[in-house]
DNA sequence: TACATTAATCGTATTATTACAATTAAGTAA
DNA sequence: TTACTTAATTGTAATAATACGATTAATGTA
């Protein structure tokens, strides 16, 4: 019915597919490109860096907020973001792990 | 507009976000899952194995195929699905080299 | 041929996502 | 205080995604 039956689902099954639907955007990976870039905090450029309007942006942020992807700190007027190491490095081992798998017999297809 | 602006982006971003979005679901993970433990073709058993419709199954691997991650053969009646290793691989280098990435500086939030 | 099996497709309902203009909220500067 | 800056939020419209019943198409079997 348009929604996702995530309780038929194992965590494991579920965890793999929101943190690949966080990235499953290209501006939500164009913005964690960009602070990999800068390698520091950014404190709202990134709507003259991506060609997005300034709510959407901050949609996108609030997204990969969410998923705890990116942290952001009030600076002033403005706010700065950045990634968060940690969930990032979690992230990592999650996706190395499930796509690290590989089929060892050919027998198929 | 509810629309994705693709053609802002690059084409690695754009890459990255559709293979991501391909497996931003659980139960298209867990077709994946299934194709992996069985190391082997799947012929249908994929709906007993998952507990949704046979027409919501269809239209995952329907997905699926699309970014080409799986393939299917007609093997009688029923129809054989595998991973497409070397599509795998590919995602696998792409998402790797895109998770690989740190923050070498600690200096900010 | 007639019947059964299997999976894709169609139709449809519901929810989610994407995008932006307008507004609000919070801080800064005059 | 008033004006300016910045980012979140609200409201809204359009498109995408999810799910399933029903149907169709293709193949195998009696």
């Amino acid at each position: 019915m348009g929604l996702s039956k995530t309780e038929i689902f194992t965590d494991q099954e579920n965890e793999i597919a929101v943190l690949a639907r966080a990235i499953g955007h290209p501006a939500r990976v164009a913005i964690l490109q960009h602070l990999f870039k800068i390698d520091a905090c950014v404190c709202g450029d990134l709507v003259n860096e991506i060609g997005l309007a300034q709510a959407t942006i901050s949609q996108h942020l609030k997204e990969l907020k969410k998923v705890g992807l990116i942290k952001g700190s009030v600076e002033g007027t403005s706010v700065c973001y950045c990634i968060d190491s940690e969930k990032w490095a979690k992230m990592k081992a999650i996706m190395f792990d499930f796509l690290e798998q590989d089929i060892s017999s050919k027998t198929c297809c």
